[in-house]
RNA sequence: GGCGUGAUGGUCGAGCGGCUAAGGCAACGGUUUGCAAAACCGGUUCUGGUGGGUUCAACUCCCACUCACGCCUCCA
């Protein structure tokens, strides 16, 4: 049974699909008028999570990930850099997808912009101002009216008597019917440009929330089984969605919805405004791989906060370097098939624990419990004297794993173990020649100073199993 | 002002109304090593923000307080 913190009612529920083995999920993507950072990434790598988990429970996936690629800051900041909008936005969507790659996501089935669903959102918006619940004002905007929609306010409990109205509201507040009604349609103003789309109610641009209602109904339907995003998307995005398309399409529009706590930095929320971002490329040129920032991203439960200190990244470091000399030690193990039958059971056990863990609403610091405790027992059968059939079932236990962590990497670990280091100047791989032939010939006085002379130099030696080893200091 | 979340050992981070409070990283001890490093093994560090209450029994439930963070129309 899997279960998930429902926002929808805020209780844990059994998730059941609407069609047996198959789960639709809508997941809210980026805004690309710049890199994402890291804590934008957090959601994504929640949401990969997720379907990752699903699809390890044998369920099959169609997840929908927006771009949303017209908007005020993508048209401001194109309009400032003097490209139009389609090639502003490329940039960043490239960007984008290069960075899910670096980070192992798994791609979603579709990932539709808003600017090639013009015609599906001007439809929706036929179909609400045919309802009633839509209206135009003055300039020309279309508005959804929130006092048509009796069921407003499902995922967060808002009293719009007793609001402190920021000035945020104020200055858009001109042409509304009442401050909580929101833009369908935004009608054409020069800050605009020559971004436009002609309408029936005249030329403008579609709002914000209505691209999510009108594309997750083109490709997962009417109603649907999991919508995801960050908290601070509860409002007034998610709950704008609602309201558009149940009142569009006359009935309910998500059963689960799930939602992914900050990342902060410094005890507060990261964010552009506040200036206090990593983007993804800041830590990769420090030399953090993907893999583990994504163990570091991924270790926290997705409705609490993380902290992140890049210091953090040091401990991912040391944790998986320890599964890849694991992965090695497993690689050459002698053949035999000495405690094989305990091999297969240790590996069905963890399996079903690592399944459990991450059934209960993504618990994944019960998964990773298990696949650490997992290892402890394969070092014991390699102690014991395990041979190599018992170590390939073993090993394929982590692909295994992998399947929905995506950070142990077992097969490029193996490779990086063969293959020989080719980034050693010659003259270290000289000194560390020398003193292996020192310490054949027991001279130790000279094989120390061989290492003082090659740790000068910058490098590190390690004598392993498999002769020395060179690594950077 | 309204709504919501959280406070666990050096650090990160779980579960659970009652076995010795997971697991990672760090430290420490041991095995190994010519010495190291790496690897492996091991116990250890806290009595669970504060104060009350319920209960035979609470870290786990309830109340209050303190502190922190988030949302209240840019925001993952």
């Amino acid at each position: 049974m899997i279960r998930f913190f429902n926002t929808l009612g805020r209780r844990m529920t059994e998730f059941t699909p609407i069609r047996e083995g198959y789960a639709g999920m809508y997941t809210c993507g980026p805004t690309v008028y710049n890199y994402a950072h890291i804590g934008n990434f957090r959601a994504y790598l929640f949401e990969d999570l997720l379907r990752r988990t699903l699809e390890y429970h044998g369920i099959k996936v169609t997840q929908v990930m927006n771009l949303t690629d017209v908007d005020d800051k993508t048209i401001r900041d194109s309009r400032a850099a003097g490209i139009p909008l389609q090639t502003f936005t490329r940039k960043y969507k490239d960007a984008f997808f290069e960075d899910l790659r670096t980070l192992r996501v798994e791609p979603a089935e579709h990932y539709p912009e808003a600017t090639s669903h013009i015609p599906e959102m001007l439809n929706m918006i036929r179909q609400l101002m045919d309802k009633g619940y839509a209206y135009q004002s003055d300039d020309g905007s279309i508005y959804f009216s929130i006092e048509k929609c009796r069921n407003y306010g499902q995922l967060v409990k808002l009293d719009f008597e007793n609001q402190r109205i920021g000035d945020r509201v104020r200055s858009d507040e001109y042409a509304k019917d009442s401050v909580a009604d929101f833009a369908l349609w935004k009608a054409w103003d020069e800050n605009d440009g020559d971004v436009k789309w002609d309408s029936p109610w005249g030329p403008g641009r579609p709002g914000w929330h209505l691209e999510c209602s009108a594309m997750s109904r083109k490709y997962l339907g009417l109603t649907f089984d999991i919508h995801t995003g960050g908290v601070d998307n509860m409002f007034p995005h998610h709950e704008d969605e609602i309201a558009q398309s149940e009142s569009a399409n006359g009935c309910k529009f998500v059963n689960y919805w799930l939602h992914c706590e900050h990342l902060t930095i410094k005890g507060q929320k990261m964010s552009k405004s506040l200036g206090n971002f990593y983007t993804l490329r800041d830590l990769t040129a420090k030399g953090w791989s993907g893999a583990e920032i994504r163990y570091l991203l991924l270790g926290t439960h997705y409705r609490s906060k993380l902290n992140f200190d890049p210091d953090a990244l040091g401990t991912a470091r040391s944790a998986l370097k320890k599964f890849h000399t694991l992965f090695a030690r497993l690689n050459t193990v002698p053949a035999g098939d000495a405690l094989l039958a305990e091999a297969k059971a240790a590996s069905e056990a963890a399996r079903a624990k690592f399944a459990d863990g991450l059934a209960d609403d993504l618990n994944i610091a019960e998964a990773l419990a298990t696949v650490h405790k997992f290892t402890k027992e394969v070092n014991g059968l390699l102690a014991k004297g395990a041979g190599h059939d018992a170590a390939v079932v073993l090993l394929d236990q982590y692909r295994d794993f992998d399947r929905v962590l995506a950070f142990l990497d077992v097969d490029s670990a193996l490779e990086a173990a063969d293959a020989p280091k080719q980034d050693v100047p010659a003259e270290i791989l000289e000194l560390a020649q020398k003193r292996a032939e020192a310490k054949k010939a027991k001279d130790f006085a000279a094989a120390d100073a061989l290492r003082a002379q090659i740790n000068a130099a910058g490098w590190a030696v390690k004598d392993t199993p498999a002769g020395p080893e060179l690594s950077k200091l």
